[in-house]
DNA sequence: CGACTCCGTGTGATTTTATAACGTTACGGA
DNA sequence: TCCGTAACGTTATAAAATCACACGGAGTCG
């Protein structure tokens, strides 16, 4: 990813309350994850991709049976070890997230850079926002140094109101 | 709660990954539930009770099936129901966490102080100590502001290795 | 080439987690 | 005391996740 260090102009990167240029983004998604896979010697198999191009079309969290459904409309098996699997290869390799909130799994916002990434969850629109987290400083991170606990990873996720749907309840 | 602001001199209050006066801090947590519920009008009914001893006692993270098995020992009905309203009500009024990684329950380490919990979950032993996070300072609260996401809660958990799991591993 | 192995896939079955729907009971205010 | 609401118990079902096993293709090594 370009947009790099936490303290650069854009002081975040929220990406997903607006609007984005898909097809673009999709495809240039598809073709990092294309190239990801062939230095990293991961097999990037149909099922694999499809499952990702799906995610990158939907542009939200997406159920594992809503993947399903959507995996065995484009010829794949239909059983949910099927998207299950695919999810699993997706989320172990930095290409999406689970959102454990909700069960559900999103196209990373920032694929091939080391994040902790954090997530925006709207309550009313259920449209989710990536941006970045800093687990290891601030109040966790003094938290688990002074109880000697290694962390590992972090699931963040804040539950509220998206800028849009602020706007529909004032009016 | 007494801890109180996050400088004071303990930087941190984990509480969780070390023994406990259990007998002590059951009865004084009930003791202060009943309270806070009598305050506030709320009813404190035996199944909630129960419920909320059961969590205290065991002191980690408790899924529903295994608190609805424990309630039906105790004598209360024995469906998914009885297990998920008395938790619903537990975690509606801080008396109680859901740990959404593990789709389980645990009592609140800060009863009665208006906090948003971090959890630090060790993938070993599953044990789970409760910290407090401050997610609107730092990244995700930078974010949320840029994005004008407006935060009503949020979900901070950290998946990794416990002080004394992390002792096993060497040795 | 052929056999072996690993990994990914497809499928059936099952387990685990969670909620819907509905009648009955019990509490608390008028 | 009567009424309305909240809580409870039960049946049933939905949703999410995993287990177990067979098949098949891509290497690889003889």
């Amino acid at each position: 990813m370009t947009s790099g260090d936490k303290a650069a102009k854009t002081p975040s990167d929220p990406v997903g309350f607006e609007t984005h240029d898909h097809a673009g983004c999709i495809s240039s998604a598809l073709a990092a994850a294309d190239t990801y896979c062939a230095t990293e010697g991961l097999r990037f198999t149909p099922v694999r991709r499809q499952a990702l191009e799906i995610l990158l079309q939907e542009h939200r969290a997406v159920g594992a049976y809503e993947m399903l459904d959507r995996l065995r409309d484009a010829g794949f098996g239909s059983q949910p070890p099927v998207a299950y699997r695919a999810l699993e290869f997706l989320v172990a390799n930095g290409f999406a997230h689970k959102i454990e909130r909700l069960n559900a799994f999103i196209a990373c916002a920032h694929p091939g850079a080391v994040h902790s990434p954090a997530f925006m969850i709207c309550r009313m629109c259920q449209s989710v926002a990536e941006a970045q987290s800093a687990p290891s400083r601030g109040a966790l991170g003094d938290a688990a140094r002074a109880a000697g606990f290694q962390i590992e990873r972090t699931v963040v996720e804040a539950e509220g109101i998206c800028p849009s749907c602020a706007e529909k309840v004032e009016a």
